[in-house]
RNA sequence: CGGGGUGUAGCGUAGCCCGGUUAUCGCGCCACAUUUGGGAUGUGGAGGUCGCAAGUUCGAAUCUUGCCACCCCGACCA
């Protein structure tokens, strides 16, 4: 285990930020809170926004685009969603700027001031569901299926690179169905395609579960989630997916004729994940020598690193490479040639090694002359020599080993950190000093979750799914529950 | 908004307590040479409103006051 895993949380902080600088995928930003997502990063992103996409669409989903303004009248239609999101809102008032009568540089226009403040979208199902009732009107028009990729505003009092910054990009679908039965199908879908997702796109096992009425969403009935547990032993919510009943239509006045022509309410559902995937990616598999990426999320799979003296070497070599990266082109494998004279061998292997680059081939003359190269891999850090041929799918193989093994290191991270506690006294002392989830009944109030929250800084992160019945007393209160669900510290 | 901390070159810093020539060092950057199998070496070079403002003083990175920004911890949260 790391030395940094180990410490003190504050450390675990600072190394999580200088590791996302380092590795190039982020850093902050002159505007307070946001940040600036760098080429690498945003690679990452794209690869994982493409798979996301593709399986919305093989679900029926369509793209659209909706507005980053939101009336504040609409925001306050649906009474929990606004009291959830009131606190952090901006808030543009003015439409204009003029030259300050001082000469002092520029100043907002007092004479510009909106009828109607705006809301910068914290979340969009507001301005989509105003939209939606003038689409649907009969039962054939459902259900309607949409998904938006957008940046979303909340001013959060405290942020962290990619777990919460003010501005951050994700993808919100919102869907109208006719039954209610329907629309939890719906969210039930959805969620499985994130949980699926992380398990075998980042490698990230994760628990399925539904959130306690604290812990759900402004607005919703019903807020499924899926659950990751990091390297420190604290708790993300990586995913989730709403059944929203009939609450927003209601709110918004969305109702359509059904096959006996009598009128009803549409049933809503919405789901989102967000670039919070990196930093939970960061923090799931890292290690004290930077990222470790899951081959199949990774921007460059393999870099090749050349070793030589002098020009005649130098050329041999590249001729070698440029077969090899043919051949692993065509396998569908992303491989970068670094021959960038002014950065040494060592210099470029701890490089890659930081930004997580899951296999490293080394090619020298010394290598030439018997047909092989040196293969590294990232995740166990462990070197091989190999033959040159059949070497494209050696390495395709490799990368599907890669991939297996960090999730398996993970899985049995996760396995090892689901703990029993049935004591308060046990409870505390597993949240310090083992941390991870901690499986105990609760007497099911808001009351006994908050007071616990107050007293243990754990919150409830899940009922998981198929959960098994079980008599039980609050570990708090020694009320009578029925079930055991997970608490844990969280992001 | 409370507690703690930091602002000096692209990055990391010394100097501040005890005011005094041209603001220290390392990394990085530029040029040349030698190098290249785990973060190379030498020589030369460029790069500074010492966070901002006012005050004290012959003289301020250093002292005083005010302000600003950022980071960490807490409340809030995807």
């Amino acid at each position: 285990m790391s030395k940094v895993i180990t410490g003190r949380e504050e450390d675990y902080s600072q190394w999580y930020n200088d590791l996302i600088i380092k590795a190039g995928l982020a850093d902050y930003s002159a505007v307070r809170g946001c940040m600036v997502i760098k080429p690498y990063g945003f690679a990452l992103w794209e690869n994982m926004r493409d798979q996301l996409d593709k399986r919305f669409k093989e679900t029926g989903h369509q793209n659209a685009y909706f507005p980053l303004f939101i009336p504040k009248s609409f925001l306050s239609k649906e009474a929990a969603h606004v009291e959830g999101f009131a606190k952090e809102c901006a808030v543009v008032t003015h439409y204009r700027l003029k030259n300050d009568p001082d000469g002092k540089g520029i100043i907002v226009d007092p004479e510009a001031k909106l009828e109607e403040e705006l809301i910068v979208r914290p979340t969009s199902e507001t301005i989509i569901w105003n939209t939606y009732k003038t689409w649907i009107q009969s039962y054939r028009d459902l259900p309607l299926l949409i998904n938006q990729w957008a940046n979303v505003v909340r001013w959060e009092m405290r942020t962290r690179l990619f777990l919460r910054t003010t501005e951050f990009l994700w993808q919100e679908g919102h869907t109208a169905h006719a039954t209610a039965h329907e629309a939890i199908d719906e969210t039930i879908q959805m969620l499985n395609i994130y949980a699926e997702f992380a398990e075998e796109w980042m490698a990230m096992p994760v628990i399925k579960g539904v959130k306690s009425v604290n812990e759900r969403f402004a607005g919703a009935v019903d807020t499924y989630c899926i659950e990751a547990l990091m390297q420190d032993g604290k708790a993300l919510q990586a995913g989730t997916s709403h059944f929203l009943g009939q609450n927003f239509a209601k709110a918004f006045d969305v109702k359509f004729s059904d096959k006996e022509n009598k009128l009803d309410y549409v049933w809503a559902t919405s789901w989102g994940v967000s670039t919070r995937l990196i930093g939970a990616l960061v923090m799931a598999h890292s290690d004290d020598d930077g990222l470790v990426l899951p081959p199949k999320l990774a921007p460059i799979q393999v870099v090749i690193v050349p070793i030589y003296k002098g020009d005649e070497q130098k050329s041999a070599i590249d001729e070698k490479v440029h077969s090899l990266m043919a051949e692993l082109k065509a396998l569908g494998i992303s491989v970068k040639y670094d021959d960038d004279d002014s950065r040494r061998p060592g210099w470029k292997f701890a490089e890659y090694e930081m930004k997580g680059v899951p296999v490293r081939i080394a090619v020298g003359a010394r290598d030439l002359e018997k047909n092989v190269v040196e293969v590294a891999r990232r995740d166990n850090k462990t070197k091989e020599t190999i033959s040159i041929d059949g070497l494209a799918e050696n390495i395709q193989n490799l990368l599907n080993d890669i991939q297996e093994n960090i999730y398996n290191k993970a899985k049995t991270y996760l396995d090892g950190n689901v703990t029993k506690a049935d004591t308060w006294e046990e409870f505390l002392r597993l949240l310090d000093e083992k941390g991870g989830f901690i499986s105990a009944h609760w007497d099911g109030t808001a009351e006994t979750e908050e007071k616990i929250k107050e007293l243990s800084k754990a919150t409830i992160r899940c009922i998981p799914l198929n959960n098994p019945k079980e008599d039980g007393k609050c570990i708090l209160t020694g009320n009578p529950s029925i079930e055991r669900v997970l608490f844990a510290r969280a992001y």
